[in-house]
DNA sequence: CATGAATGAGATTTCATTCAT
DNA sequence: CATGAATGAAATCTCATTCAT
């Protein structure tokens, strides 16, 4: 390894420290403003840079949030990679998982909206649930998935296309977490029956089907 | 009828047209550039007008963005208040009512996401879903939950809070076509394969019931 | 006088009451919104027509604005020309004379402002004080001058130039008006201690004459 | 000093001689056209920028306006503050003050006018005259009450209250400043003459007085 | 590498004025 | 004579981006 690789690798660790004050200054503005509120100044200014400076950094706005955004992507997902109690049934399992989930993204409510509302090809190809490309292994949709699959293995639910189901399920939980957060509901005991209610629902249905399978 | 009551009517309605051609001419807007797109001056040069013309008619930027809104809800509210079939049961009745409410959603994919997405006080008034003031009796969400009681008392459906289940169905619904426009899903036969596997989930559940475990 | 003559001169009549309307709609402005306040269309709206319609009695918005000022100045020169008590000496006189006009003035804060703040030549020639034109014998300042003149003339005064003593008695009040004005001093006690004591000392000064002239 | 304190003081006083720079623009502008005159892009031409350079220096027009005022008003003020001869009467002493002020204030008319007239809040801070809160001891208004007050005691002038008596004086002297600014009296001796008769009556008033009478 | 002044384009909005009806 | 839609110019202000230092 020559010198210059090691000057170049330091750098780049300083490098990628300054860009993440960039990005959660970019942040601070998201949740206080909302997303349009980022402007190159802004970031500049809260990161104690100048506007100049930022373009050492990233080569324009458009990147910088993309970044930004991928950044807020992760921190979701580092939510939900968490240790499952396996003795734990393939319901609980899930359950646990999208409550972690939920925690997490009205942890940063602006943020989550940002992301999940993104039209910027590069960001849909991260958060992209519908697309059957089978490309990102370590996706929140493709665990659900596995989860759903091995809960119909194991008996717990009824049969059907584990792929399709998992998706169903995520943009269910999708949409009540969007609401919760465009009509701005914060009482939390009003959010926890909704949530409640949402996985009722999608475990047990509404059709009465006992009545349904005695024909 | 007088005549200058006659002349006021039709420079009226000669507004009304007038207005009519800038909110289309933002619709347009809308659906090549994202709604992040409208600017005064392109409303203005698409409608053949200048900027400070379009002030005749719109007081104010806010004012043209709520209307053209308005007018979205308008269209999308219009497709679900069609006269049902009384024999059909009721889930049928709400299957029928969510396929004309999406039919209309993903026919105007742009304007559906800016109007479901709008934060605006005046549009949220309309959109809102979550909230409990039950002032809008025409609104949806109402019919729904009118839908959904019923069939508890005719013992279709199980027993439970028909608000909430409300609730809950909406915006199981919202996330999935939000998905759908915003990762672009174009083709039909995918489209139709998540909304009846959505149905399907609503109303049987994934979990497999005690009852089919006693066969 | 023929036919055509008698149509003009009705016209004529109702030209001016509609004129007379729109000035007082402007006037309106100026007190509620101050001089800058006054906008073509404002005007319209207030007086009930319509923008265009102005353009039918005005040439355009600085004749209307000078029209405006002129019929304010008239105001205050009516109100000083009333029947003064001839049994009173020349300085009570004066002292009246002021105190009507001051009154005026302050009746009308932000249209004497105007006025007597305008630059535009032809209010100039009617608000002039210190130019030695002999034109408008009416005008206020020509009658204080003759009062002083008067009061000269009975011993009551110290003689003197009674034209350059008028010109300065009308501007120490003018100035004084104008601070009450911009300063927005509403208080009428402290309104009155101040007048008082500027007759005390225009007429007394503030040098104590006694002791020198015993020198 | 580091040398970086150096340069951020160089580049600071860079700052304000481009501050400078555009401040004397506006000032052009005022003399030229009036106050009313000053238009960002108007100071921008003048001053060989971009209006959005502008804003780099001035928060926004109502700043601009502000401090172009401001330095306006020190430069008045620093005209009277010159040392006085101390064996000069009062008298002497009061109308010399004045008449530098006079000098200034004709110096830079339409300057004069615009801050005299401001209803700014910031501004009328630091004109207001007939505000009885004694904060600012070194105002001019301040001034002229002290030496009031001396000339009472050293038996100069007639007793009276010198904080209303410096008032009266200071309004009529702004008085007669400000129509000879708006009259655009131009020749100086007869604003000489003007200037001294306003002396003569403000000393020694209109009245004859009673000693006269005993001769 | 950082700075921050400067740019230039574009945004919204206001307004006096005109003119066909 | 009245209307009011339409104009066009101008105003203030914002912002991503560049570049000499």
């Amino acid at each position: 390894m020559r010198r210059v690789d090691m000057r170049t690798k330091m750098e780049e660790s300083k490098r990628s420290a300054i860009k993440e004050k960039m990005l959660q200054s970019a942040e601070g503005i998201v949740e206080e403003e909302g997303f349009e509120g980022i402007s190159m100044r802004e970031v500049a200014k809260r990161s104690g840079y100048t506007p100049g400076s930022i373009y050492q950094y990233f080569e324009n706005k458009d990147v910088l949030i993309r970044e930004l955004i991928k950044s807020g992507y992760k921190r979701i997902m580092k939510a939900i990679n968490q240790k499952l109690d396996e003795k734990m049934t393939i319901e609980e399992q899930i359950i646990q998982r999208f409550t972690s989930y939920i925690g997490a993204a009205l942890n940063m409510r602006e943020y989550y909206k940002a992301v999940m509302f993104s039209e910027d090809p590069k960001i849909i190809e991260m958060t992209a649930v519908l697309h059957s490309e089978e490309s990102h292994e370590q996706r929140g949709i493709n665990k659900l998935e596995k989860a759903i699959e091995k809960g119909m293995e194991r008996g717990e639910f009824l049969k059907g296309d584990p792929t399709i189901i998992a998706k169903i399920c995520w943009t269910a939980n999708y949409g009540l977490l969007l609401r919760i957060i465009i009509e701005d509901i914060q009482d939390k005991k009003v959010i926890q029956e909704l949530i409640q209610e949402q996985f009722r629902l999608l475990f047990q249905g509404l059709r009465k089907k006992e009545i349904i399978k005695w024909e």
